[in-house]
DNA sequence: TTAAAAAGATAGCAATACTATCATAAAAAA
DNA sequence: TTTTTTATGATAGTATTGCTATCTTTTTAA
């Protein structure tokens, strides 16, 4: 039996869900490789249409624009991720023990998951890296917003930050924590990369160095009573 | 006798300097004012030239596009913060106090200072947090820091770094720690007035908070031996 | 006063970000 | 099986963006 890890995107960011056709999943697939290769900025619809062979006016009946996609892989990953932490903290007693998975989840590449077949997770990890951001540091983030676009992302921070209550329940800033390991997971990581001078990792490279630098930040702070 | 602050600023950013023209000023006054106001993704040239008065062409001889406008100001910013906190931090010696007041100064809103005519620092420090990051998310960031573009923003990450050092010489990520606190004073910002669940600061949404959280952050993961 | 530099005015062009329409193929319902 | 819906393909078109080029006029500096 094979399973199929089934994530529940929001309505509002399709015109036609792309999970119920071919070229739904192609038009994912295939987003996520030209993004990974090209960068958001340089990515098009029409380029998109060309590397799937279809046409452009195929891909706006699937969305509405390139924005509306980008939030929707990152959305996905998101909520893939949050299924990762619960799979992998399941049955797991010690909150400290759990907060150690998550912040190595975050901070290292994710392996293919055989589970999702149209989605490269280790591409679209190095898409949330460099072009995650760009999803709400927009204008209409308020507008998003009302549309729960980031739900899925606020919604893993409510789980990071529960994990931390439950290691240091009169620990006071349990949310802006979370946002701050989920985020300087991925900063570091780009940093370590193309800006090493920004980071302690720049000699060796290593993700790592990530985990053990966003560990000592986080045990350090909530530790003290 | 009026002091002015002159930012030596990297050649290559621009075609030709624009501080040593009216028309250069303005372009870099009106195009702090539309960033702030529509947006990086939604500011072209057209309507800079048309908000100032001159030509598309016009901007064009001072700026190849608006990806290195954009760090231009940027970079402008944290050449200014530098200048800012050297000048704060002059002739006090406890290291902690220094570092308290680098955190202040990044996480409140700065006053327009008189001392730069053309610049509006308040504006400008929205932009950043809203849009700092977009100047190095991009794939010619490598090619980009080859023309050391991000020069300012390094020799300030490294500035803190010292700082760091100077509470804790044994610290191990003084880098790290530094980009966190600059990253994280935005970024909290940014999400307590646009995405508030995702920090602790909802409610009031006080800057006075985001700096408390970054002190408790900072001070302890130095502070512990 | 004369030449060099900067700015203004206009034109144009390829790419982007869409919208619209009509035909056809595939899938689902009758 | 036939009809009807639904999805896709093919093509066209439009406004805006992101530039480059050229020519003229104004300003500045030698």
């Amino acid at each position: 039996m094979k399973l199929q890890v089934q994530i529940k995107m929001n309505e509002g960011l399709f015109l036609r869900n792309p999970e119920h056709t071919e070229l739904g999943k192609n038009i994912i697939k295939h987003s996520i490789q030209l993004i990974a290769r090209y960068g958001f900025e340089a990515f098009t619809f029409k380029k998109l249409a060309e590397d799937i062979g279809t046409t452009e006016a195929g891909i706006y009946r699937y969305f509405e624009n390139k924005h509306l996609l980008l939030i929707y892989i990152i959305a996905w990953y998101w909520g893939w991720l949050e299924y990762q932490i619960s799979f992998q903290t399941n049955n797991v007693k010690d909150p400290a023990v759990k907060l150690k998975k998550v912040i190595k989840l975050l901070a290292t590449t994710v392996e293919d998951d055989i589970k999702t077949n149209y989605v490269d997770e280790s591409l679209l990890h190095q898409i949330v890296i460099s072009e995650g951001s760009k999803a709400y540091l927009t204008k209409q983030v308020g507008e998003d917003n009302k549309q729960q676009f980031f739900k899925p992302y606020k919604d893993l921070c409510a789980v990071i930050g529960n994990i931390i209550l439950e290691c240091s329940p009169k620990y006071k800033y349990p949310r802006s924590l979370a946002t701050t390991i989920i985020e300087m997971a991925h900063f570091q990581n780009f940093f370590m990369n193309n800006l090493p001078s920004l980071t302690d990792f720049g000699k060796n490279k290593e993700e790592t160095e990530v985990v053990a630098f966003l560990k000592d930040l986080v045990f350090s702070s909530i530790k003290k009573v």
